[in-house]
DNA sequence: TTTTCATATAAATAATTTTTCATATGTCGG
DNA sequence: CCGACATATGAAAAATTATTTATATGAAAA
């Protein structure tokens, strides 16, 4: 578990998956796929955080995150709980910020147009 | 740099990174946040292909797959080289093969809903 | 129970993306 | 050079997604 990743992935690669997994894996990268949806992540990386005070950290509307929340949860990127009026989202699991990460990553090397 | 992930990781997640960072994850998200274009990447998983080819197998307009690839390729996720009046494109470098596989297997394991 | 605050939702509009269609470019064989 | 083939491209149409606006829901405080 915790030896490097590269043994999963070339399983996962092996042979070419059906119409629908693909779709599947498409729309799940989708969710990162937009400025505002990658904003809320980041900030929820460092813990949950409510609505309202997602909005104000992206200066704008509160519905506007409503919505966006929206697909990210019905993606299972976040999840909520509710305290009070409050509703509090958070990432739904680690795989979520590994993503973000290597991507951040790729776009690193990418900039630094590594030699070696 | 065989060692696992996890430290890369935790260093790209410090801080809050700028709008403009942000902003270009997303849209290197955004290439594979289609169906079609991830059809051409798993094309492209085994080797270089020639866009008529891709087009067979995809069954669709030759242009469309033009298009697309056009995308992908100033996403800098492939790459091209001309024989005679073929144009082959390749996957840019492993990293690409890598992103896929880690939705893949995040996909994998939420349909598994693991139990450990 | 009325008001207020936090959030969600529905419907309309705006913006972006994908697809198609027609045509252009570049390469090869003759 | 010409015709045929492989690919690219531009512009219009179709489809999807993001944003706004207005309103609804639900919890708490008065």
């Amino acid at each position: 578990m915790e030896h490097s990743h590269k043994i999963h992935i070339e399983k996962a690669v092996k042979g070419y998956p059906s119409g629908e997994k693909i779709e599947a894996l498409a729309k799940f990268y989708q969710n990162f796929a937009s400025k505002r949806r990658m904003e809320i992540l980041f900030c929820l990386m460092e813990g949950e955080m409510g609505v309202c005070c997602i909005a104000e950290m992206l200066s704008c509307e509160q519905s506007l995150i409503s919505h966006q929340l929206k697909i990210l949860k019905e993606g299972k990127l976040v999840d909520s709980r509710r305290e009070g009026k409050m509703i509090y989202y958070f990432l739904a699991d680690n795989h979520i910020k590994n993503i973000v990460s290597i991507g951040f990553e790729h776009l690193g090397e990418k900039n630094n147009e590594k030699i070696g």
